[in-house]
DNA sequence: TTGAAAGCGCTAACAG
DNA sequence: CTGTTAGCGCTTTCAA
């Protein structure tokens, strides 16, 4: 158990030894020539004693604090944000490093996201990860720049930094050919409204499919409303009941799983059965709605934990010199969005 | 603009004083007695350079790093971790700190939360918050108390560290008591298996409640299933199946929202619409599900924001040497949980 | 009203 | 193979 009350000093006179000798043996310092006996008596003396060094002093002398500071947009509304946290805090412990968190709000002010990155300058964290709630461009403050930066689930309005962001395309794209497996040709979207690049990326890659796939993607019907329950379920009614059942689609692409949550209630309503008459896929895999909604909604799984995990990795390396940021910053690096099967498609009805 | 590459002494040479000057002017030292145009010329120059003291020299010299500790528990399951950090970490932001964060598994062993721990110490954050994701007792590491430390949603077996837990009697009685207000007099109880003292506390509060109206608590049905939306499903089945239709329950209180979103289907394939048919009340307010079943579910907030920012608040306090922990260890402090009201209750049929 | 200098705990050049 | 020492950037005692 590490003890704060105890320095290298101590551990020196214990030992016998100068403190560089301490030093060297602890951090295994290459070119350190010390006796095995020497080695193993510090080594023992310092366990006994509790001894950790004291991160603060190292900082101050190595110029490097092992601290990577994250600002996370909205911490508290989404299990997201925990995901990218999570991602970030094991690859960064598995390297010796802590996270400094900050919160701000989506909305915040420059000045006071600048004032968050000063905060973590003055603590001279060795890089910083800033991470969105959905992925889209953010404008960045100007001193971000001045310490190696990685961006997680947006790209910067200048783009010219790290990022790291979800393969929208390939999700929306698996969402739609797992449709078309299980044997769906009249295939409805129920799309966002908001201009992000999901938006536009998903229905893009919704009307490829389709036309691979031999079909008119660009006839396919699209509903668009704000991405909520209410949103999908009011998309869900117009594209339910517009139609005669003859053209009506059998399966629908939602945006999202709430959106799919509300198409689940319009689904009843219309007393359609989900999935015999109405197949249906989301995207985002919210566990709490995706798992729980009966029966339990097929959707695409945004990378999150990959995204911070991939995000404190590489910027450990751009810290320690193993990597060049400013090489990956040309393009951003896109993680996959897996299908996760659950209850929600089955074949349609003849 | 804070700029790593200036120090005090860069300031001290452009404003043509000692650093100790400069020093005591921008943290303003009582007993400095500097001329006011010796102030003026350092903080301007300061300002003009973008001067911002290096937080770790800081540190190492006033045996303060300004920096908390939060170890939470399965931080990406839920949104309740993150409501946590945002609390304690505007908090903190609003007096100077930051949370370094680390995520612990609430079924880690003994020896990784104490590394977890020891990795906090040796970085000599100035006190620790350890929050767990429900409420319950924690077996802490024994090198947490050797820094100022709150423990947040839960309380510690041994019994004498400062904590800050929500007050379930409190919550479960104001569900009740809406359900009474409302009219309903059968009312049912779908509680948890789980042995934590929401299960016990929710139980007593609802019997108590139930015979403080001049009913019977006692005889009051109650039905237990795992609290996951599946055992809600379940025990509203056996609920609302077992008796025939005069002495139905009338209105439903559910451990958590998960719960109630089983007791929403169960409700809907027995053709019993809710409100009308019967009322809900859940406990969590998870905004996901509550604000999103249909009709919205009223329901009890649990106080996260309020714990954690309690948490840090007093935390600092110790610190800084305005409070003594030990005096409020003796007790927990138990925050409100508000009932958040929305469409799901209404008075019961004729 | 201001400044010199010690020292927080550590690493790393350099000396032996 | 091991030890001495300067110095990271800051605060604070003491002296002027």
């Amino acid at each position: 158990m590490s003890n704060k009350n105890i320095n290298i000093k101590d551990v020196a006179v214990a030992a016998g030894v100068s403190v560089t000798t301490v030093s060297h043996v602890l951090n295994e310092v290459s070119y350190a020539r010390i006796s095995p006996k020497t080695r193993d008596k510090v080594r023992t003396v310092a366990e006994e004693l509790g001894y950790g060094p004291n991160r603060l002093a190292q900082a101050l002398r190595t110029q490097r604090t092992g601290m990577l500071g994250l600002v996370s947009e909205d911490i508290a509304t989404t299990p997201h944000a925990g995901r990218i946290i999570l991602g970030a805090d094991e690859a960064a412990k598995a390297r010796g490093y802590n996270l400094i968190v900050i919160n701000t709000s989506g909305s915040a002010s420059l000045e006071s996201r600048q004032a968050d990155i000063a905060a973590l300058l003055d603590r001279r964290v060795d890089g910083i990860l800033y991470a969105t709630m959905y992925h889209r461009n953010v404008e960045l403050p100007a001193n971000l720049g001045s310490v190696p930066s990685v961006l997680v689930d947006s790209v910067a309005t200048g783009g010219n930094i790290t990022a790291v962001i979800p393969d929208e395309e390939g999700g929306a794209r698996a969402a739609v050919e797992a449709l078309l497996a299980a044997g769906h040709r009249r295939i409805g979207f129920l799309n966002n409204t908001d201009d992000v690049p999901a938006t536009r990326q998903r229905l893009s890659a919704f009307r490829a499919t389709l036309n691979e796939a031999g079909l008119d993607g660009d006839a396919a019907p699209v509903e668009s409303e704000p991405s909520e329950v209410q949103g999908g379920y009011e998309a869900a009614r117009r594209m339910l009941s517009r139609k005669d059942r003859a053209d009506m689609p059998t399966a629908l692409f939602c945006y999202n799983d709430r959106m799919a949550m509300g198409a689940y209630r319009a689904a009843a309503e219309l007393g359609l059965s989900i999935p015999d008459d109405l197949s249906i896929v989301g995207f985002d895999d919210q566990e709490l709605i995706a798992a729980n909604l009966y029966p339990a909604l097929t959707t695409v799984a945004l990378p999150h934990y990959e995204m911070g995990a991939w995000a404190a990795e590489h910027l450990i390396d751009a810290v320690e010199g193993k990597t060049d940021l400013s090489l990956m910053a040309l393009h951003p690096t896109i993680l996959g969005c897996p299908l996760v099967v659950r209850d929600s498609i089955t074949a349609p009805r003849q």
